[in-house]
DNA sequence: CAGCATCCAGGACGATACTG
DNA sequence: CAGTATCGTCCTGGATGCTG
């Protein structure tokens, strides 16, 4: 599983004006992995419940393996609920608990600053790469 | 808009309603690796402004050299100026752009949410490691 | 002072195959 | 259907040493 046991160093801890800096280097590391967000939306667009499948049609792109270990994770961070019906087929449903709705407000400010500035933000690399 | 140059993955585009969520999927990526956020918080903090050595000290336990990359990738983006002044010895000033202080409102959200949530994250996941 | 070059370990992720 | 197991690859980032 994942988890950072590595208590090191830093903190930048005035930075933050923040109690605890390595909750926000969590955070964004979780959010910032390749598919959490996606499959985070992706609960969300679907009513905040759904069974695996559907996530897996809903994130193109993402393999069985990697929707499984995101969910696990998101399921450990209290973020979603993992429900399991014992019926053939088997079928498992996940649905979004409150504290994982909660993140989706902040998390909507960065999707929007990603629409609004992306193609600046593009346009300013191509220029850096010029040279 | 859309380009099939790379049919790859992706995207879950409803799902951000956006009209390209690989940007959202870059931004992530770049304020979730290690230092970005810690980086751009303390030049804030600093003033908007301040030299090599400053945010150094600033972000404890970075290295030069992941320093030099974050700020590199940061300029590529627009994020941040680099300004070298021809000095001996030398001296080299880091400045948030107008961009780059745009970015710092949504990250403060992603910082409260932490504030406010982290414990109780850490709570679920310890009983969560329980079984 | 403000870096860059090099080397290396660990983890993230993809592909594929198998199962209750 | 909803996963797990295994393997291999790539990339991030730490440590160290050198330089204009």
């Amino acid at each position: 599983m994942k988890k950072s046991s590595k208590v090191i160093p830093l903190d930048a801890a005035a930075i933050c004006r923040s109690s605890d800096p390595m909750a926000v280097r969590e955070l964004l590391t979780k959010i910032g992995d390749k598919w959490t967000i996606f499959v985070i939306l992706s609960l969300d667009l679907l009513g905040g419940r759904a069974r695996f499948s559907e996530l897996e049609r809903a994130v193109p792109g993402i393999s069985q393996r990697m929707l499984s270990t995101t969910l696990k994770n998101l399921e450990r961070d209290g973020m979603v609920i993992r429900e399991v019906f014992p019926e053939v087929p088997p079928r498992v449903e996940y649905e979004m608990t409150d504290l994982g709705t909660s993140l989706l407000r902040p998390t909507q400010g960065l999707v929007d600053w990603a629409k609004a500035n992306w193609e600046q933000v593009r346009a300013t690399q191509s220029k850096y790469d010029l040279r």
